[in-house]
RNA sequence: GGGCCCGUAGCUCAAUCGGAUAGAGCAUCAGCCUUCUAAGCUGAGGGUUGCUGGUUCGAUUCCAGCCGGGCCUACCA
């Protein structure tokens, strides 16, 4: 509702001004009046228009609201302030529209940036190495992908979920070594330890962090990991076997922890498969072909073959001819041959985009309690799959530290001549999670006296120094159980175990979700596990009281849309007017979703459901709608009741949080 | 050394391409449960938006410099 009369605003003031002023404005500003007695939209353009008009913004805004012919819906132009146009809806049609067509109904993409393509859209998280158990890190990550998934989907985009899987790199065989070298376990005794462990991600974790503290005791013992990636680079023995089987096993153990939050994949595209399907070999003839990559010849990185690195910009020495070789650029295949985690990367976003003619095998993975199925990379796949990758847009979400590797494969397809999908490539980046000190003194680690004056300290898996992803939600099921238990000694076990999980799932999205992209969340069990004040529970216990309303009316809330509204009537008082704020608010959705999208920012729809389930409290102390003797005045409450209670509803699906039946 | 990010209330965070009186939650204090559930509501106190300049009708937001903090910057993966 709000986001088409913005639109249709917008459209009317910038034909207003090419037919009258001869201007023409890419994009008009339009925000909210400080309050809603001042109407619906603000412009500030008079403002701006001031200079080049040669006028007082005052004498502008004054010829603007007398000439502007208004849009449908809407009732009047107001001159306000110094020269803001301030413009006011028609609540009655507003209204009734809302009642007819959720907010969240789906938008039209145009000019909306990366997510303006009208094909597939390819969004890849979680991507945690398969080595030990997921942490709130990577929740973050996992939630945040999620997120951004619902909300394309939500805005009508088809999308495929990838979660990218190292299972040959360092980390795994470090895991591997400490089996061999620590445990000296055989493969058949690791089934066994694997069969008798619910969590073996667990012990992985670890069995990591003791093998990184061996290393540290005696460097020699890093020769260990090398003979064991070589081992399982080659495949066909003991040791590629053992990190076969422990990747595959942790990777299973990852999809049952995000599966507890409602998070699923549609593909699992491994490095197993980009190596010896030869990925590399074919985007290596591309970048060699077109002068990407050239072999360095001279200085430090002799017999490399290396990339110019996008972000250096060369040093002004005065306009001479730098000579020498390019010491600062990207090594992509070492002189030995190998090639580095970025070439490897480079040939799987050609992969992505379809640009490097060849395609992994497809095998059915996991399936989900709903049927959905996981699909994972295969050297032979099944002859029957889904069709995955070539897709016109991807967002990768990776944490911010990875930004310089991210930057260097987008340089490289443009490089390549691929500049429509080098803009089609979004680097979805966010800060880490880190713990308190005070947190990590809680869980008993060793703090330093150096990092207990930070206000955080980065988690690291290969210290084990973390809080595990299954933990934190095992504490906040276990927390939302005592109170459900003591709040609905009526209801069941089972059922009271299932709203436990749901307000648990809740607060750990809407916390992971709350803060914006680029701050560091220092984590804190006291922040985490609150379900009052700004969390999901608080939005989701809003969705239950109005549910309560019709439980206790005897009445569906469908019933209270569908009904005979004076709305003209009771949206013109004081109090009318308060009431439709609160309509205002519940119609933004669809605004809030596209700019969630255009920004790449979850949090928005965050603060949104926040506010919305905010002023519905409020609205819901104020007015005792079962109690309302005016039979009309009630309709119109129980209709308020009933549409915020679907718009919220809705932004909270978006952010992956269902609600309870009862709270 | 170079690149990116951050600095806002006691604490944790918001602030829609620069807009009207910088807002929330937590914590503290004072109130509200015979009412559709108190996981709630109302009120109070709490701010030189790190510092100094600049651009602008208007700066928390943009620019420059400084101060403080974080991350990245290997022929490792």
């Amino acid at each position: 509702m709000y986001l088409e009369q913005q639109k249709k605003l917008a459209a009317a003031v910038r034909a207003f001004l090419r037919e009258k002023y001869q201007l023409d404005l890419a994009n008009v500003v339009i925000e909210q009046p400080p309050s809603v007695e001042m109407g619906e939209f603000a412009l500030p353009l008079s403002f701006e228009l001031a200079k080049r008009l040669r006028k007082a913004p005052r004498k502008i805004a004054e010829e603007i609201v007398a000439q502007l012919a208004l849009p449908k819906g809407f009732e009047k132009l107001e001159v306000a302030g110094a020269g803001y146009i301030n413009a006011r809806l028609k609540r009655d049609i507003a209204a009734q529209a809302l009642v007819r067509n959720p907010a969240t109904a789906r938008t039209t993409h145009e000019g909306e940036g990366a997510a303006d393509v009208s094909g597939k859209i390819l969004v890849e998280h979680t991507s945690i190495n398969p080595n030990k158990a997921a942490h709130i890190g990577h929740l973050r990550n996992a939630i945040l992908g999620d997120t951004f998934v619902r909300l394309l989907r939500q805005a009508g985009h088809p999308v495929d979920v990838q979660n990218y899987i190292d299972n040959t790199g360092a980390q795994v065989a470090d895991v591997v070594v400490g089996f061999a070298h620590l445990e000296k376990k055989s493969k058949p005794e690791i089934a066994g330890i694997i069969a008798s462990n619910q969590r073996f991600d667990y012990y992985c974790w670890d069995l990591y962090a003791r093998v990184s503290q061996w290393y540290e005791k005696d460097k020699e013992n890093l020769e260990a990991r090398l003979e064991t990636l070589h081992a399982i680079e080659l495949g066909e023995n003991e040791m590629a076997d053992i990190a076969e089987l422990v990747s595959i096993v942790v990777l299973r153990r990852h999809l049952e922890t995000m599966d507890r939050l409602g998070i699923e994949y549609d593909f699992l595209p491994r490095e197993s498969e980009i190596l010896r399907l030869h990925f590399w070999d074919a985007a290596f003839q591309q970048l060699k072909d077109k002068g990407v990559l050239y072999l360095e010849t001279e200085g430090k990185n002799k017999g490399c073959w290396v990339m110019a690195r996008p972000a250096a910009k060369k040093p002004d020495d005065g306009g001479q001819e730098r000579s020498g070789p390019d010491e600062d650029a990207k090594v992509i295949v070492r002189s030995n041959g190998t090639v580095g985690y970025v070439g490897k990367d480079i040939a799987y976003h050609l992969w992505k985009f379809g640009l490097l003619g060849r395609d992994f095998g497809y095998q059915k993975f996991y399936q989900y309690p709903n049927q959905h199925e996981a699909w994972i990379s295969a050297e032979q796949g099944e002859p029957e799959h889904p069709h995955f990758g070539g897709v016109a847009a991807i967002y990768n979400v990776i944490d911010s530290r990875q930004s310089d590797p991210q930057n260097t494969v987008i340089e490289a397809l443009r490089l390549l001549g691929y500049t429509e999908q080098a803009a089609h490539y979004t680097h979805f980046s966010y800060e880490m999670v880190a713990l308190t000190p005070r947190c990590a003194m809680e869980l008993g680690y060793a703090v330093k006296d150096e990092d207990r004056a930070k206000s955080y300290i980065e988690v690291s898996g290969r210290k084990g120094f973390g809080v595990k992803a299954d933990d934190l939600l095992d504490a906040l099921i276990n927390a939302a159980k005592v109170e459900v238990d003591s709040r609905h000694p009526e209801l069941n076990e089972g059922r009271r175990a299932v709203i436990s999980q749901q307000i648990a799932i809740g607060a750990l999205r809407y916390f992971m979700l709350k803060f914006t992209k680029q701050s560091v969340i220092a984590f804190d069990f006291k922040e985490a596990l609150a379900f009052e004040g700004e969390t999901g529970p608080y939005a989701q216990y809003a969705v239950v009281r109005a549910t309560n309303i019709f439980r206790k009316a005897g009445s569906e809330p469908e019933q209270a849309l569908a009904a005979d509204v004076d709305y003209a009537r009771y949206f013109a008082d004081e109090s009318g007017t308060e009431i439709w704020e609160l309509w205002l608010l519940a119609g933004k959705t669809s605004f809030v979703v596209e700019q969630c999208i255009a920004t790449t920012e979850p949090a928005f729809a965050a603060k949104h459901a926040f506010q919305l389930a905010q002023q519905f409290s409020n609205f819901y102390h104020r007015h005792h709608i079962l109690n309302e003797a005016d039979e009309g005045r009630k309709k119109f409450l129980l209709a308020t009741a009933a549409v915020v209670r679907r718009e919220l509803s809705n932004v909270l699906g978006v952010m992956g949080i269902s609600v309870p039946s009862v709270m």
